[in-house]
DNA sequence: ATCGATGCAAACTGTTTGCAAGCGG
DNA sequence: CCGCTTGCAAACAGTTTGCATCGAT
């Protein structure tokens, strides 16, 4: 199976772009802890590991990692984004407790399959 | 049963707060359409209707339409907010296009009854 | 050498807020 | 009349973009 890293290579290549030492933090990061992430705590992950990205390209490398498929991005009623990790996990919902906001995941493969029936019925 | 209007009124009575033209013409279009809207589109629709209402009065209100559980807030992974009418409107759910964004709106008893099922176990 | 990538700061978008003036109960 | 409400413009937060410079192949 491919790794994380071959993943992006080959999207990146695909699209002749390049794999920088930037990129390459970014992704290792992002996969470094398995919860949901914004960009803002990626950025201060990276600062504590003394790594000084700039907002900017965290942003435009994020993008480049959704579209290569390894992050999703999630919205959990507020009004930026999350991102959480594809690569390597299942499809899920998610529970968000209106009163402290706290996200719980969960698979239930009921919901998954009736999910697929009414994506193919519609 | 009682009218989005009588529902709004006592929503405001208990908070103290008072039923203005303003809020009344909010109510009104917000209802008098019934898909998903925006705040902008509220805002373009009100002036089609001769009503100038400024934007923070809109998103002012929408917040009380909210809390008054007239409206829900729904996010579709975009960075900002559609609301949609709770009143007179079963539990549903969305299947977003990824080409196009188009929303189709579903009602399938068997996933409510997981999402019950799922909710009261966590 | 060529193009893409980066950092910075400015621009942008949707939303919120402070304030002086207006109006509903 | 008192206190909530309004409109305006400025403030905000998250994200995107233009540009000059840097760096990978």
């Amino acid at each position: 199976m491919l790794s994380k890293e071959d993943v992006f290579r080959e999207y990146l290549e695909s699209k002749k772009l390049k794999f920088t030492v930037e990129r390459q933090a970014i992704l290792d990061r992002a996969f470094a802890n398995p919860k949901h992430f914004e960009a803002d705590e990626l950025l201060i992950d990276l600062r504590q590991n003394r790594l000084k990205i700039s907002k900017a390209t965290i942003y435009r490398t994020l993008s480049l990692l959704v579209k290569s498929g390894l992050l999703r991005e999630v919205i959990f009623g507020e009004r930026h984004a999350h991102y959480e990790q594809v690569y390597g996990h299942e499809h899920h919902d998610h529970l968000v407790c209106n009163n402290c906001g706290k996200i719980i995941e969960f698979v239930e493969h009921r919901i998954e399959r009736l999910q697929e029936e009414v994506c193919k019925k519609k």
